[in-house]
DNA sequence: CCTGCCGGGGG
DNA sequence: CCCCCGGCAGG
């Protein structure tokens, strides 16, 4: 697969004018219409951290109405028709939301709407009966008939048309703060950013606004600013021109740059920065003050963790003593302790600027930063204390969930399969990722790590074949009878 | 041999 | 997905 491929972008339509009037989408996608360029994406003007949660509950909402089996069946219905139309199916990851998909009614809707969010223009004029409520339903009908469906949809619309778009939204730099504009912002936020941030990106909770000059911000979302460098290929100087859009009535300030935009920056209002409008142009070749300095860090794959220390030992220690509930110093009794984390190389600046609460020092802190985990039950997942303790703990339960964007370096790359770790001596290599993330998984025992076999090392312990015999196959576990890794007694 | 299980293929 | 099995490799 190729992950990497980026938009071919049409001639623009508009190289040096500013942008039709009421346009927040791109030229190639057009506003939310179908057809030609293709069926949308979504634009986000900022994404508020920390607002996720109110996507979480929407979809978690869904579900649990949907386990309950009172969702209303003409929703179904419709998200059903809507969600598979043939060509969905096959190729479930096209490369751009804008490349000719057709997006679900629900989620096209719901697009729109999230388009229209995005507009200064309708945000400061404030149509605020209707927005507010749509979405809610929209979305919510979706997300019960087919969750997947819209995660699906919004997902590959935010990751691309945030990075694409984010250019030609102009962004109030000051805006009153009424209530409703909160509401509306903090709705569209929660489901952009739920889906196109990485934990990374996602960030501390709601600090100080304008705790830092704007000119900064767009350090915050490293992958946004790059994913937008390097589709700005062809054409490199489409941007509007500042000053028509600071002419314009509505539109009080001129755009953030669009990693600012992302990066949930909205409602600050940075003090005392100039009304420079270059730095901001979508394909500006020069990263500016980018620093090559990059931290190895490390990132907890857990359910509803996330968390990022900055030692292996510390990250190991975390998962020891947060996730499995052991002793700090305990040694292990059958040295079969996983531990489950990712490496990422960090830039400096953004860690220190947008990852201040994700880095924590106390390896002993019980409270995971929230990130979207769509999947993960409530409650703590890896269920340590089974009811069955004979039955060794199964490496699907343990697992934590799958991360898509550990380490983001262009606009989309699907979530290919997920990202599994790699079991103790497991030879299968990892699912192919973006470069200078590597998952580990480390024996407690042996932490200097022990030369890997070619093969798996055979596990001595019985086998269901042995415990039951070829006569009772129907009690082996499903691996066994498949020939597969034994999963009932794991070595 | 027997056994565990990877890789691949079919439905 | 679920399921099966050829074939390899370790014992």
């Amino acid at each position: 697969m190729e992950p990497k491929r980026l938009p071919k972008r049409a001639a623009p339509a508009h190289r040096e004018g500013s942008p039709p009037p009421g346009l927040t989408g791109c030229p190639d996608c057009g506003p939310a219409g179908r057809g030609g360029g293709g069926g949308g994406g979504v634009v986000l003007p900022a994404g508020k951290p920390g607002a996720n949660a109110v996507y979480t509950v929407l979809v978690e909402d869904a579900r649990r109405r949907r386990r309950r089996g009172r969702e209303d069946p003409a929703a179904v219905a419709a998200a059903a028709a809507a969600a598979e139309p043939g060509g969905a199916r096959k190729a479930p990851k096209s490369p751009l939301p804008c490349a000719g998909r057709e997006l679900p009614a629900e989620a096209e809707a719901a697009d729109g709407w999230l388009r229209r969010l995005a507009d200064p223009l309708l945000l400061d004029g404030r149509t605020a009966e209707e927005l507010p409520r749509f979405p809610a339903a929209a979305l919510g009908r979706l997300a019960a008939a087919d969750p997947k469906t819209m995660l699906r949809v919004l997902d590959a619309g935010l990751e691309q048309c945030l990075a694409l778009h984010s250019a030609y939204i102009p962004v109030p730099r000051q805006r009153k703060l009424s209530g409703q504009a909160g509401l509306d912002e903090v709705m569209a936020a929660a489901v952009l950013t739920s889906l196109s941030s990485s934990p990374l990106v996602l960030g501390p909770p709601p600090g100080p606004p304008g705790a830092e000059p704007g000119a900064e911000a767009w350090k915050e979302a490293p992958a946004m600013s790059s994913s937008c460098s390097s589709s700005s290929n062809t054409s490199g100087d489409w941007s509007w021109d500042p000053a028509s859009d600071r002419s314009s009535p509505s539109t009080p300030s001129p755009p953030l740059p669009p990693a600012a935009a992302a990066a949930g920056r909205l409602p600050a209002p940075p003090p005392g920065e100039e009304p420079d409008g270059t730095h901001f142009v979508f394909g500006d070749p020069i990263p500016r003050k980018r620093k090559n300095s990059t931290k190895v860090m490390f990132k907890c794959l857990w359910k509803s963790c996330g968390k990022v220390l900055s030692s292996s030992s510390g990250m190991q220690k975390h998962i020891r003593t947060v996730h499995l509930g052991r002793k700090a110093d305990l040694e292990q009794s059958d040295g079969e302790e996983d531990f489950y984390y990712t490496e990422l190389d960090v830039n400096v600046d953004s860690l220190t600027d947008g990852l201040s609460s994700l880095t924590p020092v106390s390896p002993t802190s019980s409270v995971p930063p929230a990130f979207p985990v769509l999947e993960a039950p409530p409650g703590p997942a890896p269920a340590l204390a089974s009811p069955e303790p004979a039955r060794p703990p199964q490496l699907s339960q343990s697992a934590p969930t799958s991360l898509c964007h550990v380490h983001t370096d262009h606009a989309y790359q699907g979530c290919p399969a997920p990202l599994r770790p790699i079991a103790v001596g497991e030879k299968r290599p990892p699912v192919p990722q973006a470069p200078a993330a590597k998952t580990h998984v480390v024996p407690t025992t042996a932490l200097p790590k022990p030369p890997v076999a070619t093969r798996k090392p055979r596990g001595d312990a019985k086998k269901c074949r042995k415990v039951y015999g070829m006569e009772n196959r129907d009690m082996w576990c499903t691996a066994c009878r498949w020939k597969k890794a034994c999963q009932r007694f794991v070595d």
